[in-house]
DNA sequence: TTGTATGCGTTATCAG
DNA sequence: CTGATAACGCATACAA
């Protein structure tokens, strides 16, 4: 691999010139910079990235941690983050939390070891104050979809309180008064603020539903089904289920098939996150809109901004929720 | 941030001693060793790796190019890289080449100039001859999905003919004889391989289906709702059709639904690769597993088997498709 | 505008 | 076993 002093060898200038016209921000005699292109094209150059970055102590890398590399919430943001961050010709280092404190530290320790320039994290196990320690120590952050006290600047959220309150008040609106609620796992603020939404619309309704509709589910289709098991098997009688997210919908929609319930004709189900997959289900999934894959550009783009200073993009650090109709979700009569 | 000089220091030993402790490699007196350990935690010293890179030719990092950051497809597989490369201290940056040439060379330049220790990429616009040529140049290259003359060894595949064989054959042997074929893009090999399998499978079993049943799609839903169309709209009659993969099979149902076609009761529909979502469509969607996650793990076992030589599991090169029954397929009385 | 010299934080090659 | 010292490839004050 040819270095910089090859090219500046074969182009006849020193070694400080060459790294001129590289980097371009110094001004360069136009012939010395043509002889100096043309020795990089012979010599099929590529600036080692590596020794740039430890000469200018920017490593144009951004780690990214989420969750899980699969599953279509998560591809759908990195995609995003990746899509915005290479445009600007950074690179993007991926790493998984698994929803486990250690987990998610090891990982954050993996990348700043790494030196990233900047973290951009979907994490729900590790703590508030662990985010601003990590803040304050030298590698900005920037966190999706959690609001932290005194890091709101960093965040980027989508405003989940709407969203949980939008998807009940949808099925109010349709005469729906026996609405169950299938959420996910309690301990992650987001979880919690769906519900808050869901509480508030009821209210708004003067509706108020007996606790054994509300069932908390774990985010995935399995435990769709086994929440609608559990709803079935109580005596309260109820039109309607809205749930955390797309998955446990699926779940709740297969089960009720599977107990000879119409959907909608007989249950209306109300999802959440918007998954590509809920295009595909039978019935097509009435659900909220989570642009998952706006925001993992907008995560980007504060990096942009703040680390790069490459973009005038400005910041939305809340995103609204919107419901998507689909074919889920009846009126009652 | 502490630098091993000041680690040295507080030690009261030379800096090479240092290095020696972190490395492990070389023998270094106990006394000095738990001096240097002390010193370390005190500092709170993380070792700079873009130091060590420059310094040891080796990033501790591979570059992984896939097609698209989402889907469940690659979500698994880079899972899978992911997880096992993580395990061995190893950092994964990725990249998504689109399926486009420009844009997949332009992805592995990217990872190249960041000098990751080896590539594996899931690519098919690229030439082989231009694979061949990078394997060559001194980044290991492991291709996921496509064999290479010249290059098996660094090829990890899925028997696609073998898969495609399996699909149609399962759908003979229960007595379907009208069997449509919605293929893949006809520029991809891994597309060609089955459809030469679905080929094997009729030719074996002395069945002549007319050109009209068969339909060049796009891998999406909406291209399988298209096909599912356009088999409609010709004259001859089918009982079943194979999809090339899931998505449209996905399109393909919805299609045959919407014009009061029951699956499978009047028409049966096979898939392929198990997506995940294909558990919880309605009908449950009958497919062909192709075990992405398992082969992202293999191609990542590769690398740390030939670069890093950290491993001892051996590498498999060819994995088999398996059918996946569930209930979008129904046997011909 | 251009060249020289030094530093970035480690590894690795030597002697001792 | 240990300690100087030279790479690694590039950026950047400083000087010219």
């Amino acid at each position: 691999m040819a270095t910089i002093y090859q090219v500046s060898e074969l182009a006849g200038v020193s070694l400080a010139t060459v790294s001129r016209v590289m980097n371009g921000n110094t001004r360069v005699s136009e012939a010395k910079r043509t002889k100096v292109l043309e020795a990089m094209k012979e010599l099929n150059y590529r600036p080692n990235s590596i020794a740039q970055s430890l000469a200018s102590n920017c490593t144009n890398s951004v780690g990214l941690l989420v969750s899980e590399l699969y599953g279509p919430f998560f591809g759908e943001m990195m995609s995003g983050v990746e899509g915005e961050l290479r445009a600007a010709g950074k690179h993007v280092i991926v790493a998984a939390g698994h929803s486990d404190e250690a987990s998610e530290k090891d990982a954050i320790e993996f990348l700043i070891s790494r030196k990233c320039d900047a973290l951009i994290l979907h994490v729900d196990a590790v703590s508030d104050q662990y985010l601003l320690e990590l803040n304050q120590s030298g590698t900005p952050v920037v966190v999706i979809n959690r609001s932290i006290p005194g890091l709101m600047e960093n965040c980027i959220c989508l405003n989940n309180q709407l969203g949980g309150y939008l998807a009940t008040k949808t099925l109010l609106e349709m005469g729906h008064r026996k609405v169950a609620y299938v959420s996910g796992p309690m301990w992650k603020t987001d979880v919690r603020d769906r519900v808050a939404g869901h509480r508030r619309a009821l209210q708004e309704f003067d509706c108020v539903v007996p606790d054994s509709l509300f069932i908390e589910g774990d985010f995935h289709e399995e435990g769709g089904v086994k929440a609608m098991l559990q709803l079935l098997q109580q005596p309260e009688p109820f039109t309607a289920v809205v749930c955390a997210n797309d998955e446990m919908a699926c779940g709740v929609m297969n089960c009720a098939r599977d107990n000879n319930l119409d959907v909608p004709g007989d249950l209306s189900v109300m999802g959440f996150d918007n998954v590509i997959m809920s295009r595909y289900t039978f019935p097509h999934l009435t659900t909220i809109d989570f642009p998952s894959g706006e925001m993992g550009r907008m995560a980007a783009n504060w990096v942009r901004q703040h680390i790069y200073q490459d973009s005038k993009k400005p910041v939305q650090n809340l995103f609204e929720p919107t419901v998507v109709m689909r074919d889920s979700v009846r009126g009652l009569a």
